[in-house]
DNA sequence: AAGTAGTTTAGAACGATTTTAAAGTAAAAA
DNA sequence: TTTTTACTTTAAAATCGTTCTAAACTACTT
């Protein structure tokens, strides 16, 4: 399926911005990155794009469910290209982030989901730090 | 141990301010909480504080042990009085946390931590829906 | 008591993100 | 195809959480 087909498949219209970005992001390697980081890629590719806009494209498609967007407490929000249900390694120090495949995690007891309420997911975060 | 002298002991000078905020967060009772959320206690107590001095004793805390900061992608920080090793549960349409205590999960295999890297924490999110 | 290092504060500054509103574009209707 | 409609992009302004600045203040040491 080709990028234009995802983005209609998601309910989005494939305008140019939509697409410049669907194929920096949608080319199977997992990545994790900031709207900056993302703009930066754009530049590099001889393409421009207004932060606005930017903004906007990465909140569709995280609400599509093309991209996720990270648990972390660093001011700048981080998006993940690798949409599997997965953890991750977080250095502290510098912010670093690195994939754990789901199979690498086994949960051997899980407390009880509040009254009224489904799972909708586990995280699995390890925080790391560099040895002295 | 009173407040002083755990404040003291974290190597901070117990100042009028600090002593203001170790009342009301150092009290057993967990809870999570942002930085407005604890100057309108400050103010419901009959005190009142700097926003810039809420942040700066925030982090002191925070360095000292005495308070936790969640990983969590709201824009704003959340911190947590629970400063035991636990997990949580997260209403990610409300930004709701609840704890979950430490022996209420059980991880039956872990990931190799990277080259050069020591384990430092891991930290179980289970991203929950209100049932509809 | 005097010195000094650390702390508080109001307000300015900052940086990430969102809003605004006008111009542009994609899809639907005619 | 033309027209209409809803959606999208954009630069610039606004917003909001947080940090910085620098002057006044306070806790601790000598
Ligand atoms: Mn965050
Ligand atoms: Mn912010
Ligand atoms: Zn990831
Ligand atoms: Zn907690």
């Amino acid at each position: 399926m080709n990028n234009k087909e995802k983005l209609r498949k998601a309910g989005l219209r494939p305008t140019k911005q939509r697409m410049i970005i669907a194929d920096i992001l949608l080319d199977g390697i997992d990545r994790h990155f900031t709207a900056e980081n993302l703009q930066n890629e754009i530049n590099s590719s001889g393409n421009s794009m207004s932060i606005a806009t930017i903004y906007n494209c990465l909140k569709k498609f995280r609400n599509c469910g093309l991209i996720k967007q990270v648990e972390s407490s660093k001011d700048t929000a981080i998006f993940d290209t690798n949409i599997n249900q997965h953890h991750h390694f977080l250095d502290e120090e510098t912010g670093e982030l690195i994939d754990i495949e789901n199979d690498e995690v086994n949960l051997r007891k899980l407390p009880k989901i509040p009254q009224g309420y489904l799972n909708n997911g586990v995280e699995v975060l390890i925080k790391i730090k560099k040895q002295i």
